[in-house]
DNA sequence: GTCCCTGCAAATGGTTTGCAGGCGG
DNA sequence: CCGCCTGCAAACCATTTGCAGGGAC
């Protein structure tokens, strides 16, 4: 399992020792399968579909309902993030500590290729449209597609 | 077949018979089954599924099978517009010749109700994040969600 | 030792497809 | 009449679930 260990006393944020202490923490078990598929997610910086984990997966470590059941005791967790990028296959990135992980895609409608969009004004909108509409606790899915540099 | 039927000679936006224009244009037949499921998606304002429109048929006038044909038929032709509200369903609507059908939708996470959103200034977004990461025919999917009035 | 977690396999739910017959143009 | 469309049923694919055994704490 070739992931990132910390060596301080301090485990830092994405480290795994710090990721199964935000699983002792919430009394969940730091099994095999969940911290091979925390490593996997850690390992990309771009949001990664169930079956692209399992394949990343040394050996068969696990069965792949067991990568589905991880990831959403994870997504309940908040420590990772479901994305939608619209194909029929969710798609999950590992959310930093104390980070809500809301961000959003921009998406190559030929290769796939993804480049995260920082953190852009919506949140204010998300505040105008509830109050314009009497909605409560507006949020909002948002990703973009487009034609990347190569495949123009 | 209740649905709206254009008296006067120029078929007008969105009725039966200017639908039926549009397809012909293609040469695509105007059959049974597509011109009764034109029908349900314009009595309907809000997104609708294809199980949705299979159940709104009349006296089961057609296969499930051929609605989703047809839905897919018409997304080519640029008649209808999928939205995908994150539930694993997808969802049309009619669009009205000439436009792109291009808007958005706020729908409440307790009751799935559905609110349209205007045009919001998201167009010139896109092209600032086209231009920023070299990418082309940038466009994005945003969807609004929360809780309605009824649900707070 | 107790439950939580897992593997296995089967079920589920949305959507697609192969095929042969039928209807629209 | 020719070929596009349709019904039917089976296939597909992502995801979920029941069950019994096994491992983490």
């Amino acid at each position: 399992m070739a992931c990132a260990k910390s060596n301080g006393r301090e485990p830092r944020r994405g480290t795994l020792p710090e990721l199964i202490n935000r699983l002792r923490r919430r009394s969940r078990k730091a099994t095999g399968p969940r911290l091979a598929i925390l490593c996997i997610l850690h390992a990309h910086s771009h949001p990664v579909s169930p079956k692209d984990i399992f394949s990343a997966l040394a050996d068969r470590c696990c069965d792949l309902a067991t990568v589905y059941r991880s990831l959403r005791l994870l997504e309940g967790l908040g420590m990772v993030k479901r994305f939608d990028f619209g194909d029929g296959v969710a798609r999950f990135e590992l959310v930093k500590e104390g980070d809500d992980g809301h961000h959003h895609h921009l998406i190559c409608t030929r290769c796939a290729g993804v480049v995260e969009i920082e953190q852009c004004a919506m949140r204010q909108l998300d505040r105008r449209i509830g109050a314009r509409n009497g909605f409560k606790s507006v949020t909002h899915r948002l990703e973009f597609f487009g034609l990347c540099p190569q495949c123009q």
